[in-house]
RNA sequence: UCCGCCGUGGUGUAAUGGCAGCACGACAGCCUUUGGAGCUGUGAGGUCUAGGUUCGAAUCCUGGCGGCGGAG
């Protein structure tokens, strides 16, 4: 097959191409230019779409003796990705960047290009696997449960996948990973890995945030409405979040306090203790497959919240263009805006983002 | 004016004669390709003030200052 291997400039995409190579494809190696403005270049290696990256990412073409090119998808990033986080924000909810770039970028532009340019699928470092069917390929968890990226994979649909390759799913763990870098004489084995929002350059992003979507002062509520304290910017806070609230006062009962909600019109934030967070259902209408769609309107599921949070069992239905869902029970804190994706066992059945939750807590007195 | 109660880190409290403890908040680290959560750790008060009793005072006594409640 002919394959191009989205290489970020670090290990796992370069283990990824490495062993497609190996395989036998014919493979290509590009590197993503996701930003074009000299401020966002990070150092220490923390995003995945700067200068020194995209050095990274040449010289491992280099070894593995494949072409490199650089293709520059800043523009699409910034109008699919970032607008879309600052345009969240505003909102009051809490965006996942990074699925958005996986939806829009790395398995829509890129993955549309290479099909036009003869590919026949786009190969990545991610932790997740494809199992062949007759319906199509499935996706599932990988087998290194502790990388697992299979979450942040959950919007890509049936077409998608049937042209998508994870070289690095199978393997038992990243420690192998770097291991075989190295063997293979790849510069980049112990690079470390990236974290944070890459086109965030100092990973200040309440302080991003501040600059594009406006900080304003505004009152921190509890449940009752009264007045407990003071923000600088609804924005840095998110459902379920604890730190930061800088409110001096303990509660009457000397525990901790939450984010409940983030009201935008009002500029508010809303706190109240961890029992208030645990949430009876969730429910949106921008929702995907990943691969065939399920038989029935209502079925049985594992839902995961958060890209860090457990699985739990859970009842999900679908209805009106509306797809609700009920755990067995309650979550705890969810986020308008983050994503749900819907496991059987460990394969993907698909995904949507949460616009809707209704509180398992009964308002107190 | 009188009577009573009270004054301890940023906040709320504990210790009623013997090393000033706990919680919340703050900060740091760990974890993590989203935001959070979670875990670990750290700093900060000689106890409103001036005297007194005592080997020893947050604690007992006296005055002052401040707060709360009651009594026309």
């Amino acid at each position: 097959m002919r394959i191009l291997a989205a290489m970020s400039g670090g290990v796992d995409s370069a283990v990824a191409a490495a062993r497609a190579v190996e395989a036998g494809h014919d493979v290509v190696g590009v590197h993503l230019a996701l930003s074009r403005a000299g401020g966002t270049l990070r150092t220490g290696s923390r995003g995945c779409c700067t200068i020194e990256d995209a050095m990274d990412a040449r010289r491992a073409a280099d070894r593995l003796g494949i072409p490199f090119y650089v293709w520059d998808f800043s523009e699409r990033f910034r109008d699919d990705v970032i607008e879309d986080f600052v345009a969240e924000y505003r909102a009051g909810r809490t965006p996942n960047p990074c699925m958005r770039c996986n939806e829009k970028i790395k398995f829509a532009a890129l993955l549309e290009r290479a099909l036009e340019l003869g590919f026949d699928a786009v190969c990545t470092g991610h932790y997740a696997t494809l199992v062949a069917t007759p319906d199509g390929p499935e996706l599932h968890r990988a087998s290194d449960q502790a990388k697992d990226q299979s979450y942040v994979l959950g919007v890509l649909t049936a077409d998608q996948l049937a042209h998508t390759y994870f070289p690095l799913g199978a393997t038992p763990s990243k420690a192998l990973v770097r291991a075989e870098a190295a063997e293979r004489g790849l510069t980049v084995a112990q690079k470390p890995d990236s974290h944070d929002i890459c086109f965030i350059p100092d990973g200040d992003t309440r302080g991003w945030l501040a600059e594009r979507v406006g900080a304003e002062r505004g009152e921190i509520l509890d449940r009752s409405g009264a007045v407990v304290g003071t923000h600088e910017g609804a924005h840095a806070f998110t459902v379920g979040q604890r730190r930061g609230l800088s409110i001096g006062v303990p509660a009457a009962d000397g525990k901790p306090r939450f984010v409940l909600e983030v009201r935008p019109v009002s500029n508010t934030v809303v706190v109240g203790p961890k029992d208030a967070l645990a949430t009876a259902e969730i429910s949106g209408e921008r929702f995907t497959w990943a691969g065939r769609a399920p038989a029935s309107a209502a079925f049985a599921c594992d839902v995961q919240i958060r890209a860090h949070a457990d699985p739990v069992p859970a009842r999900a239905e679908l209805a009106g263009g509306t797809l609700t869902v009920r755990p067995e029970s309650p979550f705890d804190g969810v986020a308008p805006g983050q994503t749900a994706v819907l496991y059987d066992g460990t394969r993907v059945l698909g995904q949507f983002t949460i616009d809707r939750t209704v509180s398992a807590a009964p308002v107190p007195a």
